[in-house]
DNA sequence: TGTTAATGATAGTATTACTATTATATTCGC
DNA sequence: GCGAATATAATAGTAATACTATCATTAACA
């Protein structure tokens, strides 16, 4: 058994979650009740008190609920850039690394055993829920420059790469990529809870055969 | 010249506000302050110091901002539905109305002279930097039914009908679309903001050209 | 003129999002 | 085993937010 490590930058964190036992409890409870609670009722307080700890202390990790989020999102984005890398070693074709991003995008998670503080399936529906609100926020340019969306941006990149690939000419493979993360997420959400924007069912192969065809068919330079 | 009315759904407001003088000063100056500072920013007594009332004032007219953003939004989808039918008379293949829906998308609103109180243009950077902000909540599934999504469902549903006059057997035109008019939005925004998860240069133009190219490929049968 | 509805003025409350201070416990180098 | 540094706990406090409630005033209207 390997030991994995995810890096996220240091601007996500006032103190390392990753280095005490204080801070992972933390991630891991974090995770738990922003899932359950959603991120807008979650609370530092409601934190402290679940893992017997105080306020002050959960302060010294994260500056604010804003960077807890934004730590866990690129820490999801990390951890998917891992497996992506891992399948990639016995896909050849781009057309199969690009269908089996899709699919890792979009199928539920399962927990890795390494890692037993972070739930990397509640992550991804928290990934799911509360995506867009790392972003759209005024503080969105600055937060950028502090590398607060470099999870995102490495994948669109990735994928891009391999879009070339398969056709040099198209001229739109990251606003592509960008819309395809971001629609694997909010179809995921629409099946649950607003189902007249969608025509997949329960369960994620429509989503998968969805934005596949979306995606080999848009980069495809045959008219 | 003519009276045009866009009717919200009375779920979406306390008293209507296009009924009186009030209701329509809070519209207009919501959507002045909530672009200027964001929805997070905004506060029920900034609103009501601007306009010189009060706050509670406000609270007669929405429960909350939450109910107020919705309230907008909703507005928007309903001015767009409206465009939509005017530009769709002239227009009579339904490729050309495809291509004429996402050009008014993307493209910056004018101001409409009959409805003075609102100015559509920052209606629709409101929409762009603001709208998941609706639906990702814990509250989505009570207000889905109290029709707080109402106004981007209907948009949806016409553009898959007319989707299926081209290809009657394409499987997922309502995915589609709520996946074009998103990232109708999210293009906009990270062409400002993230520019590395776009290849649009400023201006509209390119986001056009991507999400239409985009749409027709994917509902082409022609494989 | 009397009634109703809309608004204004004011006050108050619970919660949130922090910051600050001090005390206690733990770890680490030596 | 001791002192120093560090991490955490305990507690308190503050400004802002998101409301709710009450009552007075004004305007409309029948």
């Amino acid at each position: 058994m390997n030991v994995l490590n995810i890096t996220v930058s240091h601007k996500l964190y006032q103190k390392n979650p990753e280095e005490t036992d204080l801070g992972k409890r933390i991630l891991s409870k974090s995770i738990e009740l922003m899932e359950q609670m959603g991120y807008e009722q979650l609370t530092f307080k409601k934190i402290a008190t679940a893992i017997e700890s105080t306020e002050a202390s959960v302060y010294r990790y994260f500056q604010n609920k804003h960077q807890l989020l934004a730590y866990l999102i690129n820490w999801y984005w990390g951890w998917l850039e891992v497996k992506l890398a891992q399948e990639f070693i016995i896909l050849n074709s781009p057309e199969n690394k690009l269908k089996r991003a899709v699919q890792l995008l979009v199928a539920p998670m399962d927990q890795d055993s390494r890692i037993p503080h972070i739930n990397e399936g509640t992550l991804q529906r928290i990934v799911v829920a509360e995506y867009p609100k790392i972003y759209l926020t005024k503080e969105v340019d600055v937060e950028n420059k502090e590398g607060y969306f470099h999870g995102y941006n490495r994948i669109c990149d990735i994928l891009t790469m391999i879009a070339l690939q398969i056709n040099p000419e198209y001229k739109f493979p990251h606003s592509l990529f960008s819309t395809i993360i971001s629609a694997a997420q909010s179809q995921q959400f629409f099946v649950e809870h607003l189902p007249r924007l969608s025509d997949a069912k329960a369960g994620c192969e429509d989503i998968i055969d969805f934005l596949t065809e979306l995606t080999l068919k848009t980069i495809s330079n045959d008219e």
